[in-house]
DNA sequence: CATACTAAGTGTTGAAAATACACTTTTATT
DNA sequence: AATAAAAGTGTATTTTCAACACTTAGTATG
């Protein structure tokens, strides 16, 4: 039974973002002249980096992102831990590693969090040392450093699950919205379509979902009624 | 951002065995003489060991497990990794580490597999530098050591979630089993009670169950009808 | 060989939930 | 005043879920 000394641990955050334009993830980019003289051209990949040695794991996931990206006091939850032997291995990625860290051929176990926010409420930012900092629709997602393809897969997976089981759409969307907002937001996430009256039926059904005495204003059409979260009655969503 | 050299990473196996007195859990016992000299009692705890260098997660659940217990070739799934800083620090918990690991103070972070087998086709067997395996009743479990018993927990959890959405079942049983060992299973794994005849038309449709040209020999009562899983359809249940 | 014991096996009915479906309303714009 | 655009609303049908009790086939016993 060998220790496993040179062993590195990270996190990667996954971090969905949504507006009327649909499902985005945020992606950080390679920063060019960090390698400039190393050959590989600089790809994008999802926010995340080692822990510290005594700080736990949500906790990493929540200071990378920030570092990272300046977003903060997002809901965050761990869903996979990816720890093939080689998935930090790959030509495309050992330039990029080499770079930035000081034990580049480390073997790196990661955990994965995903979180959610609206896109009308957080404006990342990139961190100085990053190279940039965007918001890519899930559906238009190119390749990425490492696994991190499939790493968002397992996310994207995760948030559907997430969102069947545990309504956690309230993450999602501005403090105040509309029925039709949320209903798209389902059918982004779900990637498929609800039944207009049978959907708000089922909403009405839903205690933490509450109406507000105020309507969509300056719409060219009739106003929508807007609604929000009721933070005391999401626990039991 | 300071690597992180001195972390070490272990998987723990949860191994739920099936069998019509109830559901039970694989754990070992720390071997009394390996620590006499150390204060603090031995306890119980799931089957878990530090991963190799250059091994894949999975692969190293099942060499662990295999390692410590004998059992071989079953179903194993990633459920959740715990990384409290403090995990293993606990005053009960560190005569024993301090017994067996070359580097007993560092942090260690686990990723957890729960696993499934039927009682009546494996037989643990202790590994020559373990304590003891034993069978214990998950109505029964007394304290473990570390977070073993939020990390049990948290496998229970993972295989009721399992067994409602993926009918896993068939990991648990032996290759012929009736009916009613079917909705015996069900009704110990998610403590809840099912009516018979209505477990029974939603048995007839999951194609994976099929019946056989067999009965149930030597019982004091109308034998049953033997069925089996059809491993063609299990990947659709 | 008749009786008793035990768990296996089997259908129907009512309630609840999910689905399918089309027109009217309210505001802003021209 | 007419138009455009999305909001809002109810009912009928189908499907799923839940409740419920007696008959059957084999083993053991007297």
């Amino acid at each position: 039974m060998q220790p496993n000394e040179s062993l590195h641990l990270s996190v990667d955050c996954v971090l969905f973002g949504y507006d009327d334009d649909g499902l985005k993830v945020l992606l950080i980019n390679q920063k060019e002249d960090t390698y400039a003289h190393a050959q590989g051209r600089p790809m994008s990949q999802l926010p995340g980096d080692l822990i510290l040695i005594d700080e736990g794991l949500e906790a990493a996931a929540e200071r990378v992102l920030f570092e990272l990206t300046q977003v903060n006091g997002v809901y965050l939850k761990q869903f996979h831990a990816y720890g093939d032997p080689d998935r930090v291995k790959d030509h495309k990625d050992r330039a990029w590693l080499r770079s930035v860290r000081t034990l580049p051929e480390q073997r790196v176990i990661t955990v994965g969090y995903f979180g959610l926010v609206s896109l009308h409420d957080h404006s990342p930012q990139p961190a100085s040392f990053a190279g940039g900092v965007s918001w890519v629709d899930v559906n238009e997602v190119g390749p990425l450093a490492f696994d991190h393809n499939s790493i968002l897969n397992g996310a994207i997976e995760a948030l559907q699950t997430q969102l069947e089981t545990h309504h956690i759409s309230f993450e999602l969307l501005p403090k105040k919205f509309t029925l039709s907002q949320l209903q798209d937001l389902y059918e982004t996430v779900l990637d498929k379509k609800f039944d207009k009256r049978n959907f708000r039926k089922n909403v009405k059904k839903m205690s933490h979902v509450v109406p507000l005495d105020e309507k969509q204003q300056g719409v060219m059409h009739k106003p929508a009624q807007l609604f929000s979260f009721n933070p005391d009655q999401i626990e039991n969503a």
